[in-house]
DNA sequence: CTGGAGCGTAAGATT
DNA sequence: TACGCTCCAG
């Protein structure tokens, strides 16, 4: 993919810094620092105390980031142990290690503490295991395993699991938890409707059940960390002492539990440097507090604040139409970009419309493909997506045209059933007391141990208070699993595991990986299988132990495993990117497609259910984000038809389109060989506004454009004034004609199938459609019947 | 205990 | 529409 990260105009100059970090004297002004603009400037070289950054997109954020490293390290201000930089992502922690590397050479290999919160708290947490309940060697439950611990334990409270489903009680311990609240602290009342107010009954019984797993899930490596720093001074005293300088990377994207945490750790020397952009929070949702930028001046007292303005990005158009949109915004700390590198060529971000979602994907393949006659690289287009449903149009259109794409962020590899599966295996062998492991693949492949075995297993094991492992040993003494057939097979699983278990010291962890897979009957379970994507999966357990290899033991790997989460399969192929707009932040592309623009979609519903005002905001900010990425050109798109759950709907514009800027703004006509629809879906005008003279005049004009308004409807916060017309008015002028169908006539629609008109508005027609309802289309997109 | 049929519900993002 | 889960029969 494309250079992913913020490009600043000045280009490092590695070797002096690396020099001077390895100890000679430093330069007045040394080379790295004088090629800096003064704001970025002086948000390296204020290095003591609390500083603030608002960095907007494009800034140079990374930038300041890692040359602040480097010049405490040039200055000899700290060692590379000493400087605690954390970032959300691992991609992002990469690429921070990366880029440092290239400032001041090998000596970047001494920072052990640059890594995402999780990795950091994960490290601590084993060093002072002990002193929260568990053991250095502890599990870390990701997701799957933590909602199936959840079932067992409402299932052990006896409440109905299917009227407070696991996954919800999931979510609740999870936001208590972003919210640095043990299961003592939740305030009485809060989340009390779940299961008649036993929610935090729950939570408590959640928390026991991990100890005595020796296991956390993810937010218990933030939620420890608080416990242990708290009940432990002297342990906190020694991170003081060990953390010279703080940085930490996205800081609007901090929840509660990691605004505490830093704090605790910043108390020390007060050195603590936070990057970040208010108007690119868009983890609101699990649990990110945009306040905490907000509030940082109040929080760290004598901070700093330094704002970043200058783009280094975009082209003006595409700078003005982000950054008017972002203005609708309120509750945001205020900054506005701009460049200086205003080209006269530079195209307008651009709005166009498609019938429907195929339309749509096709269309921007076409667009890709002229790009690419251009000798434009695919590597340097993407495709940025709301949701990762609108992904499948693309991908089924470019395989069809035979375009190359990458997904982004897709489908984990580890999450993969077979992949779970086989590491479940090696779980159950490094970590006898993993209670999940074993449950999951005590009867995979199948070997007659059913759910009421199992059962008595786990109720076995809970009673007893020991590993279910062990209590299958002890069962099995026994008379109590009555099927003999079911016993010996218990008993060869034991066996089994041992073993392996034997072997972990005198094999390399790849080859037992592979013993075990084969021993078990895993792989040959689908080797069986005659499934379609059997053959894939045998493919996946090949990579997952060759890439076992690069680990020094199976516990490193593992721990890989439960914290990294993307796999980077940074083929050099040329390729268009899709992704989310979420996995997009932190990214920039010559050319952006933004696809899905419709309400509903973009913004999202559930965003404005849930969140009101507060998530429109944030989907504000997501397509602020999207413009953004977009160094030379930005296209948006809306397409009036979409499927959702299978049934056909018709959408009006996103709002986000009216809060655009006309003079950065070009609406297209679409003249595609499918018969051109216009925005709204209208049809043909023929005759467009490029049939004038100047193209840039006021561009909201078009008919598509108002027919976009009118569709609209209800009024929005922020209309625009826009001229309007009547839908009836627009109609009959672009058509020119009524229409050929009757009120009552049986028509054919290719999408939405067989209906009768109930409504005729020049050549719009409102059919009642016995699958899809009433909708209004166009009449020459129906037939008679 | 296993496999298949039928029903219901969900399709936002991440460590 | 698509998948996951429950229920039921063998």
């Amino acid at each position: 993919m494309t250079a992913p990260f913020d490009s600043s105009a000045p280009a490092p100059r590695p070797g002096g810094i690396a020099a001077r970090a390895l100890g000679r004297a430093a330069a007045p002004t040394p080379d790295y620092v004088a090629r800096l603009n003064p704001e970025q400037r002086m948000a390296v070289e204020t290095t003591e105390g609390p500083v603030l950054v608002l960095a907007g997109a494009g800034t140079g954020k990374t930038r300041v980031l890692t040359t602040r490293i480097a010049h405490l390290l040039a200055t000899q201000k700290a060692y590379p142990s000493q400087i605690l930089a954390v970032t959300f992502t691992n991609k992002a922690a990469r690429e921070m290690r990366h880029r440092i590397g290239d400032l001041i050479g090998p000596s970047v290999e001494g920072m052990n503490w640059l890594g995402t919160f999780h990795s950091i708290g994960v490290k601590i947490l084993r060093r002072h295991a002990e002193l929260v309940g568990l053991r250095s060697d502890f599990t870390i439950l990701d997701t799957d395993d933590q909602i199936r611990l959840m079932k067992q334990v409402i299932q052990a409270e006896n409440i109905d699991e299917k009227r407070w489903p696991a996954r919800q009680l999931a979510n609740l311990i999870d936001s208590w938890k972003n919210r640095g609240l043990t299961p003592e602290d939740v305030p009485p009342g809060d989340g009390g409707s779940f299961a008649d107010g036993r929610g935090v009954k729950l939570y408590k019984a959640y928390q026991a059940r991990l100890k005595t797993l020796n296991a956390c899930d993810f937010g218990d490596l933030l939620l420890e960390n608080l416990r242990l720093f708290r009940e432990h001074p002297d342990v906190l005293r020694d991170y003081h002492q060990r953390f010279h300088y703080m940085l930490v990377d996205e800081y609007q994207d901090t929840n509660v539990a990691q605004y505490l945490w830093l704090r605790l750790l910043a108390q020390g020397r007060k050195n603590i440097c936070c990057v970040g952009d208010d108007d690119q929070s868009i983890y609101g949702w699990r649990g990110a507090e945009v306040d905490n930028i907000l509030r940082f001046e109040k929080d760290f007292p004598g901070a700093v604040v330094i704002k970043l303005e200058r783009n280094y990005r975009s082209t003006s158009h595409i700078l003005g139409a982000a950054s008017h949109l972002i203005t609708h915004n309120e509750g945001r700390l205020g900054k506005t970009l701009f460049t200086d590198a205003v080209d006269p060529n530079a195209a307008r971000v651009r709005v166009a419309s498609a019938w429907d979602s195929e339309e749509e994907a096709r269309a921007i393949g076409e667009e890709i493909e002229a790009l690419q006659r251009k000798g434009h690289r695919l590597n340097d287009m993407a495709i940025l997506v709301r949701a990762s449903f609108q992904m499948r149009s693309f991908e089924e259109r470019f395989v069809s045209i035979g375009l190359n794409y990458r997904v982004i962020g897709g489908p984990r590899f580890y999450e993969r059933q077979e992949i779970r599966d086989a590491l479940a295996y090696l779980r159950v062998v490094a970590q006898p007391a993993d209670d999940l492991a074993f449950e999951r693949i005590v009867n995979v492949p199948k070997r007659g141990i059913g759910e009421t075995t199992v059962r008595l297993l786990h109720d076995h094991a809970r009673a007893r208070d020991i590993p279910i492992i062990e209590a299958t040993d002890e069962l099995i003494q026994t008379e109590e699993i009555k099927s003999t057939k079911t016993r010996t097979a218990l008993r060869d699983l034991l066996a089994s595991f041992g073993r392996w278990r034997s072997r972990l010291d005198d094999m390399k962890h790849g080859e037992l990986a592979e013993m075990i897979l084969e021993e078990s009957g895993y792989t040959d379970m689908w080797q069986q299988d005659r499934s379609a994507d059997a053959p894939g999966r045998l493919e996946n357990l090949k990579e997952l132990v060759r890439s076992m290899e690069a680990f020094e033991s199976l516990g490193g790997f593992l721990e890989h495993i439960a914290l990294v989460m993307d796999t980077d399969n940074t083929e050099n192929q040329d390729a268009v990117s899709i992704m989310t707009l979420h996995s997009a932040k932190g990214l920039e592309f010559e050319t952006v497609f933004l696809p899905g623009w419709e309400e509903g979609l973009f913004p999202h519903q559930r965003s404005l259910d849930e969140s009101g005002r507060a998530g429109l905001e944030e989907e504000r900010r997501l397509a602020y984000v999207g413009i953004t990425r977009a160094k030379q050109r930005a296209m948006i798109w809306f397409s009036s038809n979409r499927r959702i759950h299978g049934l056909w709907q018709s959408n009006v514009p996103s709002r986000f389109l009216d809060e655009l800027p006309e003079k950065h703004v070009e609406v297209i006509e679409q003249t595609s060989s499918y018969g051109g629809y216009n925005v709204g879906g209208v049809g043909n005008y023929g005759a467009s506004r490029f049939d004038r003279a100047d193209p840039f005049t006021n561009t909201y004009s078009t008919p598509g454009w108002q027919r976009a308004q009118a569709n609209k409807g209800s009024a929005q916060a922020h209309a625009r004034a826009v001229p309007r017309q009547i839908e009836g008015e627009l109609v009959a002028k672009s058509t020119g004609s009524a229409s050929k169908y009757k009120l009552g006539e049986r028509v054919f629609h290719q999408k939405f199938g067989y209906g009768a008109v109930i409504e005729i508005e020049g050549n719009k027609l409102t059919v009642d459609f016995e699958k899809a309802g009433s909708k209004k289309v166009v009449d020459s997109f129906v037939t008679k019947h």
